[in-house]
DNA sequence: ATTGACCTTATAGTAGCTTTATAGTTTAAA
DNA sequence: TTTAAACTATAAAGCTACTATAAGGTCAAT
């Protein structure tokens, strides 16, 4: 198979297969005579578990992490469930921070009304004077 | 006031000052003869807007846009609102989906413990198998 | 023979800085 | 006075995870 198939089959760009490849989470297909890229049903298995750490938000480190415990896999799986715990409370701060964020963006939008000047805009004046309370 | 003042005073390195001036966001400054930037007040207070902005998530091209409507002041004030509009629809629909992620993990996380191998691991199985439900 | 779809590599662009390299200036201590 | 620390300057590269562009080689069909 070649990479129009892969991309096609996983919902990938080619770029993107390269990408992976050069960055060392796919490993490097043969290739034809003419230097296309061959690939194996093992790289259609390898790209969508890339895919699948990606859509879990999961970075191309933590995935090449992974990876090196798939290859050692008489090991205890400690290290992946400790990868996806700090994930999981990554993901959970970066919620609590938006919803903080948000809070503050709604009390600011209501600040003002659009029958204002610039000038007297609420919302440029709570930004500018600063009564910005942190998080 | 140098560079070095200016940052320590807002709370920002002073490359991220020079950046801003070289994106356009902060006014260049006067120079002494040996070349180097003398702020004054209105510098503090354009920095310190930036700071704020950015802590409220907007990116560099919408505080360009806030930037311009501060010196067109006599405009009505109906694209500030829907700039912040539009800014808390987007801080909603990301809160939205990191939610539906953090269930995902959960959901992932429970099906393992810290008592298996590798090989058994029930996270790497569970992504391995793809049966991941799109939001 | 040529068109179109595919493949190749290399390079640059995206956001918002941060880091590094290299060098000149000022200030304070030895 | 010298020298070292701390400050300033510019320019360029690095970061993440791609995406896009350029310039070209390959292949099947018309």
């Amino acid at each position: 198979m070649r990479i129009g198939q892969l991309a096609q089959l996983v919902g990938v760009e080619t770029q993107t297969i390269r990408f992976y490849e050069q960055q060392g989470l796919l490993p490097p297909p043969d290739r034809q005579d003419n230097g296309y890229r061959v690939y194996t049903e093992r790289h259609v298995e390898g790209l969508a578990f890339i895919r699948r750490c990606r859509i879990l938000g999961l970075s191309l480190a933590e995935i090449h992490e992974l990876q090196s415990y798939q290859d050692d896999p008489h090991q205890p799986c400690t290290a992946v469930n400790a990868l996806l715990d700090d994930h999981i409370s990554h993901v959970r701060s970066q919620i609590t921070a938006l919803q903080a964020l948000e809070k503050q963006l709604v009390s600011l939008r209501a600040s003002c009304n659009d029958d204002r000047e610039v000038e007297a805009c609420g919302v440029l004046a709570g930004i500018s004077e600063g009564n910005m309370h942190q998080q």
